[in-house]
DNA sequence: CGCGTGATTGAACGATTTCAAAAGATGTGG
DNA sequence: CCACATCTTTTGAAATCGTTCAATCACGCG
């Protein structure tokens, strides 16, 4: 037993660049065993982006399958007249590249710097063929993944500026916690604008609830764009509308 | 040739009763083999609801995975103040049962006399072991169904009300040429109050903007639940802002 | 026929947007 | 290291779209 671990850890040292990953566990990849994944670190590229970056853009043919090591980028849809929808954030251990029709339906952004692992389809594709628990894995994110938006349709659809902004909060606390960190601060890096057409209201409208939320002493502003949750139960009851 | 055909055609009748079922190569049942389906065939149980009633409740075990065969029913999620969001509708076709740690985490009810059928989670777990490319159906749907959630947070998130109306109305356009029927008229069954949980606004605007676009001559109204489509090309132009 | 449910229409109200301006951050180059 | 330019946030006041409240209408069914 002693000896086997010694031999795992031996071993994910010498798989570059998926046996550092820090966010292997967490992500599709934790699936597999440390001599399944010399396979998925033959067909990885690493790539990064500046923030503000593009890294898909919408209507490209999707030859790419892609997972979030570093940073935040936003997933968005837009209309002809530049409205924009933020259907997402995307944080570490996040995957993003699913298509319809061979084509991405939407653009995914860098929010800050950003770094990401990129595989190529069709190389992708035959590994799933000869991990399926690769493809059961895949599954179950895209079913969380499907369930996180329809809470967000529900945010979108009925409630009011204060709660949408108390929601968004409760739900970058939860992401922080199950990511390895805690609760409270939160890393909030995106723009009032961006959090604005995540939540469907305006940057200005944004702002004023913000404000309003710390006025009451439920938040607090730290340097570096942390945000203190000063009574987490406070803002999830408000979150869920009382 | 002829001899295989019609030793299929024997053989599909003999499996009841996906054998005759009306809408088994759109779902997810459609990637087997007449030989295959049998094993199908017999796990499935077939279910009947009337208007209004419930099929899931929120927060039930998952122990069930279900297909729509006939009617449509809607998946929606409340808050504790009775605010709902109607986060999307079933036809025929269409699967549900996906769940988050083994719960549900929406409603579902019937919006029409519903029939589906129904498998237990364990013997349909069993079946896609056995046939994996039931799981990569599983998760191609899966990825279209979170393409349509994307799309319903630009309505939900962007749109006027106006706009919200004419995509509605176009996606269940399209949906209806999916399944095989025109493009107009479509079957619309949900009430106004229903329509207006779907887009985020209430009955009465729904009913409002319905009105302005029949006095447009984009729409008209026919018996049992039916609506003309007279001008798709305008209604698409609306719904996408311009 | 009369009741109940859903749809429609009107009028007043209000939450959020829009428009505008100022204050605060951030980064660049001299 | 300061001064300038740019971007973001905040705050105020006016306008608006959609809601809310209320009344009427239409349809199906016992």
């Amino acid at each position: 037993m002693t000896e086997n671990a010694a031999a795992a850890r031996r071993t994910l040292a010498d798989i570059r660049p998926c046996g550092a990953c820090p966010v292997r566990g967490l992500a599709v990849c934790g699936v597999l065993e440390p001599d399944e994944l010399y396979a998925l670190a033959e067909i990885v590229h690493e790539a990064h982006r500046a923030h503000r970056q593009s890294v898909i853009v919408e209507g490209d043919e999707a030859n790419g399958f892609f997972i979030v090591t570093s940073g935040v980028a936003s997933v968005e849809k837009l209309l002809a007249d530049g409205r924009r929808q933020i259907v997402g954030f995307l944080y570490p251990s996040d995957f993003f590249g699913l298509a319809v029709d061979g084509r991405y339906a939407y653009n995914v952004t860098a929010v800050t710097n950003l770094a990401f692992c990129q595989f190529e389809r069709p190389k992708y594709l035959a590994l799933v063929d000869r991990f399926p628990k690769l493809e059961r894995r895949l599954l179950g994110m895209a079913s969380d993944e499907l369930a996180a938006s329809q809470e967000q349709m529900l945010v979108l659809g009925c409630k009011t500026a204060k709660e949408k902004v108390a929601s968004f909060l409760s739900m970058l606390s939860e992401r922080s916690y199950r990511l390895g960190h805690l609760r409270s601060p939160i890393w909030v890096p995106m723009t009032r604008g961006d959090i604005g057409d995540y939540l469907g209201v305006t940057t200005e409208t944004t702002s004023r609830m913000f404000t309003k939320l710390r006025n009451e002493g439920l938040i607090a502003f730290l340097p570096d764009a942390m945000i203190d949750l000063l009574d987490i139960n406070s803002l999830k009851k408000i979150a869920d509308g009382g």
